[in-house]
DNA sequence: GGTGAAATCTACCTAGG
DNA sequence: CCTAGGTAGATTTCACC
């Protein structure tokens, strides 16, 4: 209702969905694809990524590999419901590179974190000696993955 | 202690660093970035793809611009803990391209649930319909995303 | 670490609805 | 007038030195 002014016709979609499988499909490779010419395929991946609706592209890393074994999602209850101390939690995250994702979610003030660990001493000092050790955290329950049956599909589109 | 044969030295790190926030990157980019003549920056880039390390690329798109105004978690817990009815529940969830991603917690068999839908009739159709008319499912809980402090940092590397 | 051929992107131009 | 297809110059990659 506010800024989806950028109208998505099925070529569109069928681009994106393509990208979000393959970000460095050339535009020839693209045309092939949507039956179109690599001009124009070139044409459309640039007004979308110029409409922000393609907001960039990444590596996507194997953590195993780098020596992330222990991943995890950690929900966090803050004391208090204020906007500081939301604030003061949320600078909290920024310092912290294990968690790479947080949420706030609906009913109370609270936040879900995914994170990344070495190992299950590097989470638990995580857990005990920075997010308890806040003065603005109440609770903290964690849970560890132990598989991954769906690792980010591409966005429901179309 | 399996697979995690690959050494990576810091200028590895650096460079995975970089892709992970811009995957589009040339060689001439990452070698500038990482005091390297382009030609090593692409040696070395090349070599990660082939090991693994970098397991693609993928575009990434503003879920807000294509229509998605609601975002869930949804935790599942299964009527019955066997293998058979995970692999039911894991048959479902790849047919479904809400859940853009699962994953499953230690504790019991709970599945952890990351869902996109239009909007929050959407998200109830998906809960009743779908997942709480499933015969292995027991209990559904949902929690609505709200903000999100911190989107997909790069992995915690270096 | 550097070089050159092959491939790719991008801006400009032309044609059709 | 807007959208699709084609072409040329600049840029990038990749195998080889």
């Amino acid at each position: 209702m506010l800024e989806s002014r950028t109208t998505l016709d099925p070529t569109d979609i069928a681009l994106l969905a393509f990208l979000q499988r393959n970000g460095t499909a050339t535009s020839q490779e693209l045309g092939a694809e949507l039956n179109l010419s690599a001009s124009q395929a070139g044409r459309r991946r640039q007004r979308l990524e110029e409409n922000g609706v393609i907001q960039g592209y990444r590596a996507r890393l194997d953590p195993a590999k780098l020596g992330l074994h222990v991943q995890a999602f950690v929900q966090v209850q803050l004391a208090s419901h204020g906007t500081e101390q939301g604030a003061a939690f949320s600078r909290l995250l920024r310092t912290r590179a294990e968690v790479t994702s947080a949420w706030t979610m609906t009913g109370e003030a609270d936040y879900l974190l995914r994170v990344f660990c070495e190992d299950l001493p590097a989470l638990n000092r995580l857990i005990h000696e920075v997010l308890l050790a806040h003065p603005v955290v109440a609770r903290v329950h964690s849970q560890i993955v132990m598989d991954q049956p769906k690792a980010d599909a591409p966005l429901p589109i179309g």
